[in-house]
DNA sequence: TTCCATGCAAACTTTTTGCATTCAT
DNA sequence: ATGAATGCAAAAAGTTTGCATGGAA
């Protein structure tokens, strides 16, 4: 296995290889603590902390992804109907958008798939006009939560 | 203000009044943080919980919705290229699903925000199958990790 | 007068981190 | 031999909850 990554060195070890091969022969989008549950009983020593580590290498690495990612923080707005993100990844600001492709999104996915949808979320990820515009080098990004 | 919501009966409260008005008020989709400090002056009693305890109030009865929805853990897959996720409300089940309308919608909102769109989330959110088959009444939702 | 909401603090859940040791290179 | 990865435990970060008190209906 090669890393994609650019500028850390990473070593082989068991528990990443491992990982990698539990995730990638299952479809469920398991938690961190299934990953550690089903490798416990290959590796008895096994701890929460070797999977996060290496959950977080192999995301860096490119050869997976989080699910709930963005902000650690819960975000909350005042408007319920369905809408469009654009997030930030640079400084994690969230504006809305509005955009005519979400007409009849839900009832093509409907028909596809049987699942009685009730609604659905887009979000964008890149980097805003004002952090565009500020043209540094990809700092370590901070936290926005609308305190600017 | 009225509430939509139809089983609990809610009172009114100035702080839960106030925190609506500063959310609806406001474009920058802020965290429960936010929203204590800026609310602190005004109550200088204020709590995290309080303010924690009313988003979820106003969560219930439909005049907010939480951005980062869903499990309340991370989860990971080992698939990295674009796809759609279906969400199961009741029983947490994340499902993938490849559709058409995903060719070109990074395009057609990098021309309209001026966004450097690196990539984007489609997610559908109701009930999957399985779960409609068990047509029990909606309880608390259990907790899928992929361990069935 | 009832019982929902508050403030406060403690508890809880999920993820990260410090450190001594182990192991891949 | 070097220093990345591990196991363990403690800490951090975000959110929820128990309880006595206060306040809306």
């Amino acid at each position: 296995m090669e890393t994609t990554s650019k500028e850390k060195s990473y070593r082989q070890s068991r528990q990443r290889k491992r990982i990698l091969e539990v995730l990638s022969s299952t479809t469920v989008h398991p938690t961190a603590d299934w990953i550690y549950r089903r490798l416990k009983k290959e590796f008895p020593r096994l701890s929460m902390g070797t999977v996060y580590r290496n959950l977080n290498i192999l995301i860096d690495q490119g050869w997976v992804s989080k699910i709930h990612f963005g902000s650690t923080f819960d975000r909350f707005e005042a408007r319920v109907e369905p809408h469009t993100h654009l997030i930030c990844e640079r400084c994690g600001s969230i504006t809305d958008l509005n955009m005519s492709f979400e007409k009849g999104i839900t009832e093509k996915a409907r028909k596809l798939t049987g699942f009685d949808i009730r609604r659905h979320r887009i979000e964008f990820f890149g980097i805003c006009q004002k952090c565009l515009v500020k043209n540094r080098s990809p700092k370590k990004r901070e936290k926005n939560d609308g305190n600017e």
